[in-house]
DNA sequence: GCAATGACGCTCT
DNA sequence: CAGAGCGCCATTG
């Protein structure tokens, strides 16, 4: 249970009106490529939990198949995330840990990235 | 105690 | 460039 615990501080380090995808989440709590920690200990957050996990997407920005994804859509939204058909833009609102500011240059340009 | 699954990500074809 | 498969660790049955 410790594991969730260190994740769900993790994401709770998000900083609002920003967003974070499941892998950064994994290595900042200490799991480096082990998204899968992440999304189990998401679906072990009790319903009244103070975890943001609506900020919580996955790579491609978009919010996973999982009941409440409208929901946690919308709290995006209210927090000012806007989030399109495309996706949130990871770009702008992809926290990485750290004061980093999200600064990322060419932030990974694996495939696509930003069209 | 063993086996299967899981709110995903990366590499290969 | 696009699609499919495999891998990681922990939790649950």
């Amino acid at each position: 249970m410790n594991t969730h615990v260190r994740i769900w501080k993790t994401v709770s380090r998000i900083p609002k009106g920003r967003v974070s995808t499941y892998g950064t989440i994994a290595t900042l709590a200490g799991f480096p490529s082990q998204p899968r920690l992440v999304g189990y200990a998401l679906h072990a957050l009790p319903d009244g939990t103070d975890i943001p996990w609506h900020r919580v997407v996955n790579s491609k920005g978009r919010i996973s198949p999982r009941p409440g994804a409208g929901r946690q859509r919308s709290l995006l939204e209210r927090e000012g995330v806007r989030v399109t058909d495309t996706g949130i833009k990871l770009e702008r609102y992809l926290w990485k840990g750290g004061g980093t500011r999200g600064r990322l240059k060419k932030a990974r340009q694996k495939r696509g990235g930003g069209s």
